[in-house]
Parts: C-alpha cells; structure tokens; sequence
DNA sequence: CAAACCTCCTTAACGTTGTTAAGTTAACAC
DNA sequence: GTGTTAACTTAACAACGTTAAGGAGGTTTG
C-alpha cells in the first residue's frame, strides 16, 4: 500500500487517508494505526506532521469549515434580497450537514471532553461564516424587512436553531414518525418567521 | 474503598459511581474500571448487572430523562395559558441543561458513533417530554395564539432551537464576544416569536 | 456428613487504543 | 571517510472494553 511520496508529501498523505476513513466510517473509524496502514508507513509518522490525533482532527476542520464556507457563500449570490439571501444560505447550511454528516460531525458535535477544543484562532472561517449571516441579518433589519435586533447576537441564534435540527436528524434522534425532510423544511421556516417584525 | 452492599445492591452502587464520575469529569472521565475502582470491586463486576459499557449509560440516560422530566413537568405547573406555559417549560430545558452539563452530554450529545443508539423503546420518558410540548402548542393554538400548525411537527422544531442553542453554549463554541444568558433569553424569544399568527 | 450446586465475585488475558523513546537508514557535507 | 541531518520504524507503555476461566461461601440434596 505504499504510494508515493513524489507527487504529495505524507502530510498530504495521511490527511487524504483520515479524510477518506472520516467518509467511509466517521470519527470513530479513525485510529493512527488505520490511517497509517492506509498508506503503508507506521502509525507513529504520523506525529512528525501532528503533534497528536486532535491535531489531525483539527486540519480536517479546517477542511470541512472551508467547505461549508463555499456552500453558504454560493447560496448567498443566489438571492438579491436580503431575506432571501439568509433563506438560501440557511438551506445551503443544512443540506451541506445532510450530504457531510461525517464532516459535520467532527466539525460540530465532537465534544470538547473528547477533544481538545478546536483553538480559538482558528475558528476565523467558522467566524467568517457567522459573520455572512450577520450582515444579511442587518441589511434585512434597515429594510424594516425584520425586527430590529442586535444582528450578531441573532446569527448565532439562527445557526443554533438551524444547528440543533440538522444535528437532531443527524443523530437519528427525530420522532421516528416525522418526515426529516419535513421537519427541517418547518424549521428553516420558523427560524425566518420569527425573525419578523411584530404584527 | 469497598462499600457495604448490605444496603445498596451493587448494581445501584455502580450506578452511584458512575454517576458521580459523570458528574466529576465528564463523560470522557468515566471507565469500567474507574468506576469500578471506586466502589472496591473489579471492573468485571459490572458486567454481572450491565451487558457492556453503553448499558450502563443508558441506564444514566434514563435517570437523566426522568430529572428532566420532572422539571419540565413542575415548569408546566407554574403557568395558567398555554404559551405562558411553553415559555416556561423552553425555560426550564435550558436551565436543565446549564446545570447538568454532563448529564446533558451523555442524553444527547453522545453520538451514535461513540455509543449503540438509546433503544427506541427506551425513548417513552423523551417522547414523554416532548407530547408536553406539543399538548400546550396545540392548546396555543386553538385559541388563535399561535398561527396553525401541526403541533407535533413544532414541539420537535421547538426542541430542536433549544437543543441547539443549549449544545453551543455548553460546547462553549458560543461567539466569545457574547454573553451566554443573553444568548440563551434572545434565544426563547425568537423561538416563542416564530410561533405566533403572521401580521 | 459429604457431595453437588449455585451465586457472586476475581484474576488473567486478548486485542485495541494514543503516545513516547530509542533506534535505523539514507542522503548529503566536508 | 567521518559527521550531521532528515525521514521513518520498532518496541514499548499505560489505559481501554471485554471475555474466559476459576475460586470462595453458602445452600441444597443424596
């Protein structure tokens, strides 16, 4: 199984071979030992490149927030009103959990008691995402198009609702008689309800 | 450390251990052999009364579900109108939550991955929980104080924003810049806001 | 009374985990 | 040819969940 070392470097290397186990069987088909025999070199090479496991977790992080970076940003230039805008990005966020739920995983519901805490500094894309809802949530906010409200508080607000349901079907933890589909549909519509102004 | 067993079945004082460690560390802190260690026995022990690891959580999942239950429960009591009432019961599953942190974990914030799912039988004391939801949305809505919908569908989408909300705050993944009960009160407000008639 | 049995618990062990310490091997410098 | 450095491996440690086998003590049965 030993590839070459010519055209990637073994950081590359074990990356791609965590990212791959990450796919195939989630976080807890993830050893140092699997990675490594997945591209034949012994499990401690690994620390040359990561100084431990959750150091390799943390660049697959790193990865995943890219990704989801792209889908919302794509979802954003598909909408011209604000409102809208924040409906495609919120939908954009979901369906990314749904079609990565291993990246979510990691990315997300990897708790800190398993994990040393994914380090301030580098949440910047996570921040960086945030802050797109945010400025959507402003601009919708002097349209009069929503209630006036503190937009940064309400982001983070709107990704933990939009958060708690992708994780909850996720988990398979949703009331075994609704629809999925349907339950998040309702709830990306109640996220954007309550964010209207008072009747 | 060998505790007398004249009083508490050693079946119960294995749950008091690893309730205690639960409560100490976290779920990461919790080992058959810790908590074995504890109460004066050898970690086989245990399996003379759980079937394996993730027996013994479950058996903490359901105390977990009861206390929550309870409280839940005693919210309801505190309120005459419906939505006075669901106010008050989001209240008490965030409060539950902040103050049995590792309890909360292990309910629902312990993956699939890491642990055999909670038996779907074994839900009755959550599905419990959320029917009282859904009992007071619908009371709501019958009289015309939230707008039509279908009642079990939203007590999911309610708990879900809780969920939510509550998962970020523990994690402490909450944007540093702001304050946790300020989140956690904009939070039930939005919630509570997305439910009532359009304008 | 002794033999069989059952209940409750333990010791020893297996295979796996993350991680560290101590080599080994090859390439290059002078 | 000797010294140095970089890249990698082997061996080992402590801890983990779990299983198999056995032992001590009391109860039942001939």
């Amino acid at each position: 199984m030993a590839e070459p070392d010519t055209t990637t470097s073994l950081r590359d290397a074990i990356l791609g071979a965590a990212r791959d186990l990450l796919l195939e069987d989630g976080y807890a088909g993830i050893s140092m030992r699997k990675v490594a025999d997945r591209i034949g070199y012994s499990a401690t090479s690994i620390y040359l490149y990561f100084r431990n496991k959750d150091a390799l977790f943390h660049a697959l992080i790193d990865d995943g927030m890219q990704r989801l970076n792209e889908s919302v940003v794509a979802a954003q230039a598909q909408a011209a009103e604000p409102l809208a805008r924040l409906r495609a990005m919120c939908a954009a966020y979901v369906r990314f959990g749904l079609e990565n739920p291993a990246y979510y995983e990691v990315m997300f519901n990897l708790h800190p008691r398993h994990m040393t805490r994914y380090p301030r500094d580098r949440y910047r894309t996570a921040r960086r995402n945030l802050d797109l809802f945010a400025t959507e949530l402003e601009a919708a906010a002097l349209q009069g198009q929503t209630q006036p409200c503190d937009a940064r508080t309400m982001a983070s607000v709107v990704w933990a609702s939009l958060h708690g349901a992708v994780t909850l079907v996720l988990a398979q933890r949703l009331d075994f008689r609704l629809d999925p589909d349907a339950f998040l549909d309702t709830t990306l519509a109640h996220v954007l309800h309550g964010l209207l102004p008072h009747s």
